[in-house]
DNA sequence: ATTGAGACCTGTCGGC
DNA sequence: TGCCGACAGGTCTCAA
């Protein structure tokens, strides 16, 4: 499920969960997701304190007492459950979460907190990286910039495009682009800077790399799709999942259509979006 | 260096 | 009901 927004949205509701509090317990489930999980994962982690909970792109970042960062990817169908320790004698409800053979890391904090990690399909990932190696790490060291700061804006979207042949589209599911942008948010920010999903990125920019509006535009909606999600608590799908429903932008009457670009489905209205 | 295809893994949904 | 293919909000790797 998770885009930006989304793991956004995890951090809100882990930071207080999380920030100031000491791993008691790591349990450990299977010894990997889509990577195996680091050396002594359990054991480098019991004992030490949260002391920031933050996100860069999709993954979320737990700074560490000892100054190194726990690094999480959420996959496709990664998510936390946080519960509270209970008394002994205790019973759980069956019905109280899905498929518990899904979880497969549990840490139980100094709290009593007991914050759970399920993810089906285990493209998720977590690691464990020192003290200021975190900007070297494979992956986050080649992210481009955080679309909700100042460092995306026009110029950066023109500059990362400017010589590139691919269709916009798969430009902004490039990491190293942007950072954050998923397969929803970039057919809604399409839809809202009324550009083509197939045009070729560099057409964003003139023949010399400067911006074009379509720059501007497209770098406007991408922050307004991201920051309108977040603030609503998740997505709306005005053109995402639409295929064959009307276009919903007033007075264009076209009909949204489902493309593959890169292996993936892009919706957009061929009317409206050029 | 860039690009597209395939791989990774499980679950769900629609059609026959 | 059961089986089968298509598809799912993400990355990574490989070959051209």
């Amino acid at each position: 499920m998770p885009e930006l927004p989304e793991v956004e949205l995890v951090r809100r509701a882990l930071e207080p969960v999380l920030a100031g509090v000491r791993f008691d317990t790591v349990l450990l489930r299977r010894k990997n997701l889509r990577i195996p999980f680091p050396r002594r994962f359990a054991e480098r982690l019991t004992g030490q304190t949260v002391t920031a909970l933050t996100r860069r792109a999709k993954y979320l970042l737990a700074t560490l007492s000892s100054g190194e960062t726990l690094l999480i990817h959420l996959g496709m169908t990664g998510g936390f459950r946080v519960e509270h320790a209970r008394i002994s004698g205790g019973y759980r409800s069956e019905d109280a979460s899905d498929d518990e053979k899904h979880d497969h890391v549990v840490f139980t904090m100094s709290s009593g907190a007991v914050v759970t990690f399920n993810d089906a399909r285990r493209f998720g990932l977590m690691d464990l990286v020192a003290r200021n190696g975190l900007a070297a790490h494979k992956a986050v060291s080649k992210l481009g910039p955080e679309p909700l700061s100042a460092d995306f804006d026009a110029a950066a979207l023109t500059r990362a495009c400017h010589k590139r042949s691919v269709p916009l589209k798969l430009a902004l599911l490039d990491q190293t682009v942007v950072a954050g942008v998923g397969n929803i948010y970039a057919s809604e920010a399409l839809w809202l800077a009324r550009l083509s999903p197939r045009r070729r990125a560099a057409t964003i920019a003139t023949p010399t790399g400067r911006p074009r509006p379509a720059a501007a535009h497209l770098a406007a909606a991408v922050t307004e799709v991201l920051d309108q999600a977040i603030a609503r608590r998740g997505p709306r799908f005005r053109v995402y999942d639409r295929e064959g429903g009307p276009c919903l932008r007033r007075g264009c009457g076209g009909t949204i259509r489902r493309i593959v670009q890169g292996a993936r489905s892009t919706f957009y209205c061929p009317r409206c979006q050029k």
